[in-house]
DNA sequence: TGGATAATAGTACGAGCGTTCGTTAATTTA
DNA sequence: TAAATTAACGAACGCTCGTACTATTATCCA
């Protein structure tokens, strides 16, 4: 069973099978999983070798050998997050219909992955706060991400307006920011303050956002 | 000129007259200040003494001597940005009629503050991020300020369906998420996409929101 | 299987962290 | 003004951080 995936942006070929990877790879790919499980905890600024290193049960500088430099290792991990982010929200939806029904997909997905990350936290809202003024490499290339991703909401919700499911007079930027502040509530309230319930409120707010932006055809 | 201002809920009193100050206590607010300006910027964790001690230009240990430990330190910023934060913004709304007119006020102030803190952050917001994952006094103490803030938005949005202004059937609580939610995309936005105009986004959401919600008598 | 190469461990360094302590300088009080 | 109290300093502690080296294994390929 081979499988061999290509992240198209920035051209990284992920290949997960054992049998044609150097040792290095796969214990290169390990530390990178582990990585992301504590970034995804403590963040990408509270990530560090050291703990890294107790995690693999190697020494830390067993675990540095495999990147130049911490920033490298933050970058890879970003990296790796992307990508799975993208394998589990957005291509699964591009199987749905376009306009509408693909918007709601990519919505539900989003909320389905934000709500199972919250014993884990998601990378681009947390990273949003953590480096909102830290400039460098990271910050740019998270904010990159982030703008990939508004980018697909975008492009969805202007589909819906062109399939005539959402009111032509639709503000799709304005749609987006009100999609996002839904997610970013629900991670709010979910994670921080531990609100049960948070998902729901959550979906009933796209439900009801939708409702006032979806074209009723006058009868 | 006597300014004297009681924080009911910690029950700490900030004097603000010089005259009736001992030296200590005029260096350690002058401290705090600083320390509030530098940990809206690089959050409550990013906040350290040496950095703290550089911008007073006193030694780490002189700054030190103000509070028994960091975690101290951290609770007196905490504090004084939330006495900050009822003066600024919920104080003024309470002139403001019960019901909506209250309710759009403090809306308004908040936006206003966040909007305005585009270049030092809001520590409610940024404190989320920061503590969601890290147990202890600094978290507790920031999930019940957010708790207070929330339970002031619930209890107007509740008067305004008293008073008629939104429907009688309206769900206070998901009002409030949704309106911290359009809060949290401002600040996700403006402050780490940097992209203009995410103000009148802001409001733009709420107004829409609103007019969901509000009461229209039948004719 | 042997020699080249890759992978990991070990050690050390300099910087920064929060914190403690003893001492001096400044201020308040009597 | 003298004594008592407070404020601030400077040095050092133990710790953790990322990183740079060297040495020792383990793995791969001819």
């Amino acid at each position: 069973m081979k499988s061999a995936t290509k992240n198209s942006r920035w051209g990284h070929i992920i290949h997960m099978n054992s049998k044609f990877m150097r040792k290095g790879e796969l214990t290169r790919a390990a530390i990178l999983d582990m990585a992301l499980t504590l970034a995804s905890r403590d963040g990408l600024e509270g990530l560090t070798i050291g703990l890294l290193a107790d995690r693999m049960n190697m020494s830390k500088s067993g675990v540095f050998a495999h990147f130049g430099s911490r920033e490298d290792l933050q970058s890879e991990v970003l990296k790796l997050y992307h990508h799975h982010f993208e394998q589990e929200v957005f291509y699964p939806s591009l199987k749905d219909p376009r306009g509408l029904p693909r918007l709601q997909s990519m919505y539900g997905r989003w909320v389905k992955r934000v709500s199972m990350e919250i014993d884990s936290g998601c990378i681009y809202i947390s990273g949003a706060a953590e480096y909102d003024d830290r400039p460098g490499l990271i910050r740019e290339e998270l904010a990159e991400m982030v703008h990939i991703w508004q980018g697909a909401l975008l492009r969805s919700a202007m589909q819906s307006i062109e399939t005539g499911h959402l009111k032509p007079d639709t503000d799709a930027r304005q749609l987006v920011f009100e999609m996002y502040g839904l997610v970013l509530a629900l991670h709010h309230d979910a994670r921080f303050l531990r609100v049960p319930g948070s998902v729901a409120r959550a979906q009933r707010g796209f439900e009801r956002m939708i409702e006032r932006y979806r074209n009723v055809p006058s009868a």
